[in-house]
RNA sequence: GGAGAGGUGGCAGAGCGGACGAAUGCGCCGGUCUCGAAAACCGGUAUACGGUCAAACGUAUCGAGGGUUCGAAUCCCUCCCUCUCCGCCA
């Protein structure tokens, strides 16, 4: 959520940043409900101050056996149904400023690049040589197939298309990959969490999932509670309400969920294989920081999201996301793209953003910069750590060899237990 | 799911129609005393909005929302949550 303040302060700037998001610009009828609403909040709490006052001298007049006359008790009756009408007014309004508000993205960072849509964003670096094949290698859907690893239909004929099952070694793999990198994280300072993945409807708005993006999301009508699509969501919310002390910053977390995604704009896309499908494991960064260090720490959590690709020696490259390419609450993200052989693809497995305040306001999580100090709002940080199936894509399909076996990463055998999956079954 | 109890400031805990943003204690901050510390004593110690150069000041907030009343932490209704006991169940 963007601050009402800065939208009355410098409106222009604001119109601006949405402009760059490709956001439709409401900032003038903001502006015009919040004067309309200002006005009605000072008259009523003018008729408020009247009415305590009439109301502490008739306390008064009563204890020293005075009546107070039926015309003044009349009188405030009035001002009490003028107070009444006053309230209904602002709270109409300030329903309709918040749904304005609510439907805002961040505004990016200056340091942000700037551009229209997915064809501008920027390859700024790479890692890595994808492996010289002697052989053609396969698409993990045949892989997971021949070595029944992935079983497709049985995921179809559980929950539907784009759901999948894994057994075997299959599952094995992604358990000792989970496990492996909740370590990994867990060594480089960031605090493990199991949390709940469904959450209450003010949660998904805390993390800017909804009001905005209700299509994508699972929904249990009668408990109107809703699947995550991912753990950024409850961690976000996680220190809702609170105000952090001034010493505890920067916090980090990481946890381990399954992501519940309906895809609905992405119908027809990716249906093949497990690259995009409705339930999948991630495994999330997410950060807590002081406002001035979130740029740096925006760095850091990148860096640290890399160290998982560099450790499995899956060649990747950094995609910086330009402002109109960039998530709702994101005011600068980089994607990880891992190269996969066998579909012969850049497959997205991780985006590192930087919510700077938004979803802080949005949620209310405050900190005091400074003991005795007034608080603040924090700036949050997320980062993928990473999501599985696509890892999975990128071993599979790299480390596949010619009689079909496929090679486990160094970093994961004591994690599987085994070295290698079997070519023949 | 049933029965009962309860939700008040950082914490504990009083208040149950007017002088209550709220006693008291603890904690925390500042001061006095001390070579220093402890103890003791004195003072301060919420958040949001409006207001202002800054203040003063005004308004709101005692789980949430509604109602009664000139006036609600206090009375009434609805909902949420916590605890205890019973039932059911991984």
């Amino acid at each position: 959520m963007l601050s009402l303040e800065l939208i009355r302060k410098d409106p222009g700037f604001v119109k601006a940043a949405m402009l760059s998001k490709g956001e439709d610009d409401c900032i003038d009828t903001i502006l015009e409900l919040d004067s309309r609403r200002r006005e009605a909040v000072t008259e009523g709490d003018e008729l408020r101050a009247k009415r305590n006052e009439v109301s502490r001298h008739i306390g008064q007049a009563r204890s020293s056996g005075e009546s107070p006359s039926e015309e003044i008790l009349e009188e405030m009756r009035k001002v009490g149904d003028k107070i009444n009408d006053l309230e209904e007014t602002v709270r109409q309004l300030d329903a309709e400023i918040n749904g304005f508000l609510m439907g805002l993205p961040n505004i990016p960072r200056g340091s942000a690049l700037q551009g229209n849509g997915e064809e501008d964003n920027r390859v700024t670096r790479s890692w890595g040589i994808p492996r010289d094949f002697e052989f053609t290698p396969l698409a993990h859907w045949d892989i997971g197939e021949n070595l029944r690893i992935i079983d497709f239909q049985r995921g179809v004929k559980l929950s539907g298309s784009r759901f999948y099952t894994l057994s075997g070694y299959g599952a094995r793999l992604e358990r000792a990959i989970i496990s492996w990198m909740l370590e990994l994280h867990g060594r480089a300072g960031y605090t493990e969490l199991a949390l709940p993945i469904i959450v209450r409807r003010e949660i998904m708005e805390g993390s800017g999932n909804l009001p905005k993006f209700a299509d994508n999301l699972y929904h249990d009508e009668e408990d109107d509670l809703w699947l995550v699509p991912t753990a950024e969501v409850p961690i976000t919310n996680l220190h809702r309400d609170e105000i952090l002390d001034y010493n505890s910053l920067p916090i980090y977390y990481v946890a381990h969920t399954p992501c519940f995604r309906r895809e609905q704009a992405a119908a027809g896309r990716d249906t093949r294989g497990i690259k995009r499908v409705h339930q999948f494991n991630k495994v999330e960064m997410y950060k807590f920081v002081a406002p001035e260090e979130s740029d740096s720490e925006l760095e850091m959590l990148l860096s640290d999201a890399e160290s998982v690709c560099k450790s499995l020696d899956l060649p990747y490259r950094i995609i910086e996301i330009c402002t109109g390419d960039m998530s709702f609450p994101s005011a600068k993200s980089y994607d990880i793209e891992v190269w996969a052989s066998g579909c012969a693809e850049w497959l997205e497995v991780s985006s590192c953003s930087n919510c700077t305040d938004f979803q802080a306001r949005r949620s209310n999580i405050r900190y005091r910069p400074e003991e005795q100090t007034r608080p603040d709002f924090v700036h949050t940080l997320n980062g993928s750590g990473l999501a599985l199936p696509r890892v999975m894509i990128a071993i599979l399909e790299n480390n596949q060899q010619q009689d079909g076996s496929i090679t486990v990463p160094e970093v994961l055998r004591p994690y599987t237990g085994f070295d290698t999956i079997p070519g023949h079954i």
